[in-house]
DNA sequence: GCCGTTTTCGGCCCGACTGTTTTCAGTCG
């Protein structure tokens, strides 16, 4: 698949040509395939192939050229001859706060400058409030956003933000003076990393609900302190903006600032095409600008013929014109999970008991766990041998008596071996209910040879599901180097089930490739991965990982009672 | 560069804020 290639391609293009000031319509066009590109659900070479690229909306003449040009030799004489005539280095500087195309280019052609410590160095000396247009402020703001840059680096992960934004949200909804209150942003969009938190607020009395979010005892830093919006930095680093908006307003504002960026503006496209304009404050009729709407966030879709479109789905990847057909998914839901299909507890190197475990699951309204403890070889984590995963099964045994009808599923995260094969011998696999396959040694193999390797174990009749199957860390550490669309292939014919592992450090799939799965028949389970009781509710992070994929209740095996499951799961085994 | 029950040419999402300016360009979300 050359799909992120080509996307990568174009949205170097795009900056290129912002950067030398050409049209920026045409550089928004560029944009605009980029998302099409990633979420494109079949490969491009096959819509090439049957002479189809410009069907596919943004892609014309000029792009549909270039995209077989690439595919044709590999090669695209225009963006490398772009790429020449942009001194390198200069691409570096619009990636900080108030630098843009236009001040990039003229700090180079004024001053040469080609990267970030060169710009540092001009400021410190002072060279830059001669430019015109530019003076001594823009200065200051250049360092600090150099500054802000360095020290802020990478996203926080969803799992960090979303407790931090729901404990501001709480102390605030306390205060009478707060009237409606919601999450926006990456956050609400349940993105895996975001970037800030936005809070949207209505109030009768805003000035002293900015008081309140300003002096919070997380506050490390205040930004802006206005009365329609105020900005401050946490202990944990990241930013928080807080918006009071007019109740009439509530819903436009609510999806403005929840963005995508690229939903919204196809949202207002498709308002412009009626006669209207949507804007923060509501949607109005252009002709004598007469507000028709806007309390409701549902009314900015009526507006538009659209139902209302969840806010996962919200990245401009298609969701417009499936919700235009009519063809919604109708998204999982966390209230649809009857049990977790992957906990660890002290049997390896979890910090619970599986009863305190099962316990936990009881209160959280499952119906079955299945316990998973790491296999012999893997001593880091306290594998089960042999000789323990008997009295392990016996424990499990007496556990069933006394919890019926909750139901303990036995089971166990297998290490898969450099060469595919397991950590258990088959006779062993064939007394558990579910067999887990996953990678926790030897990472570096070669993309053919990791691809391969999960396959071969795929391919062996007991193992149910792939645990995180491409081993990413959002804390830094790379998927290994595997084939996806091959893994993804390979698990529908299995009939092996792909795990979208809702660890907030893994969710693993991850959101594009749960989705392209679902188109080619890969069916999906969660689980936690938990390694004591209280991660029992990281569900939450993987239902919202499958919400992304676009994903539905029959989607996902957790969804089903124990019976079900276990004839979905052993069916494999009967062939 | 893309696109079309207003159009194959002339449009292309919208507004706030900032800093530098006497009316606006650049950046951002």
């Amino acid at each position: 698949m050359k799909n992120q290639e080509l996307a990568q391609i174009f949205a170097d293009i795009a900056e290129l040509l912002e950067i030398k000031g050409e049209n920026p319509f045409k550089v928004r066009a560029y944009q605009k395939v980029v998302p099409v590109l990633q979420s494109l659900t079949e490969s491009i070479e096959e819509i090439y192939q049957r002479g189809e690229l410009t069907s596919i909306p943004g892609i014309g003449k000029g792009i549909a050229e270039k995209i077989e040009e690439y595919l044709t030799s590999g090669k695209l004489k225009y963006y490398q001859e772009l790429k020449e005539s942009v001194p390198k280095g200069v691409v570096s500087l619009v990636t900080i706060p108030e630098v843009g195309p236009k001040t990039a280019i003229a700090l180079y052609n004024k001053l040469g400058i080609t990267s970030i410590d060169e710009l540092e160095k001009a400021a410190r000396e002072h060279k830059i409030r001669g430019l015109p247009g530019m003076g001594e402020k823009t200065e200051e703001n250049i360092l600090r956003g150099i500054e802000l840059v360095r020290r802020r680096g990478t996203r926080m992960m969803l799992g960090n933000a979303l407790p931090l934004a729901k404990e501001i949200v709480e102390t605030l909804q306390k205060l009478k003076d707060v009237d409606r209150i919601s999450l926006a942003g990456s956050l609400r969009r349940m993105k895996e990393t975001v970037g800030d938190i936005d809070i949207l607020v209505t109030s009768h009395n805003s000035t002293r609900v900015m008081e309140v979010f300003t002096h919070l005892p997380l506050v490390r830093q205040i930004l802006a302190a206005g009365d329609t919006k105020s900005s401050v930095i946490l202990e944990q680093g990241i930013q928080v903006d807080l918006r009071v908006v007019e109740p009439e307003c509530f819903g436009a504002a609510l999806h403005y600032f929840t963005g995508s960026k690229d939903h919204n503006i196809r949202i207002r496209e498709l308002a412009v095409k009626k006669g209207l304009k949507v804007n923060e404050y509501g949607i109005f009729r252009t002709r004598d600008d007469k507000r028709i709407g806007g309390a409701e966030e549902v009314e900015v879709f009526q507006m538009v013929d659209l139902p209302y479109i969840p806010p996962e789905l919200r990245e401009n990847t298609g969701e417009v014109e499936v919700a235009q057909k009519g063809n919604l998914p109708c998204l999982l839901e966390l209230s649809m999970i009857k049990g977790d299909l992957h906990v660890h507890t002290k049997w390896s190197d979890g910090l619970h008991t599986l009863e305190e475990m099962v316990e936990e699951a009881k209160k959280m309204g499952y119906r079955f766990l299945a316990v998973t403890d790491h296999s012999q070889s893997l001593k880091v984590a306290r594998g089960v041998s042999l000789e323990n995963l008997n009295k392990h099964l016996d424990e499990i045994a007496r556990l069933n008596t006394q919890y019926r009808p909750f139901c303990i599923l036995t089971g166990a995260e297998v290490d898969i071996r450099s060469d595919g094969t397991l950590d258990y011998p088959d006779e062993i696999l064939a007394r558990l209910d579910v067999i887990i396959g996953a990678i926790h040694t030897n990472f570096k193999q070669d993309e053919a040879v990791m691809t391969e390797r999960i396959i071969t174990a795929m391919k062996n009749k007991y193992v149910n599901i792939i645990a995180h199957p491409t081993g990413r860390l959002l804390s830094g550490r790379d998927p290994y180097q595997v084939n996806i669309e091959k893994i993804l292939k390979a698990a529908a014919e299995t009939e092996t089930f792909l795990e979208i592992n809702a660890y907030p450090e893994r969710l693993d799939l991850r959101d594009v490739h749960v989705r392209r799965g679902k188109d080619l028949g890969v069916k999906i389970t969660l689980g936690t991965d938990a390694h004591n009781k209280m991660q029992l509710h990281y569900m939450n992070f993987g239902v919202a990982t499958a919400r992304r994929g676009w994903m539905e209740k029959k989607d996902v095996l957790n969804t089903g009672e124990v019976e079900e499951i276990l004839s979905l799961l052993w069916h494999k085994r009967q062939n």
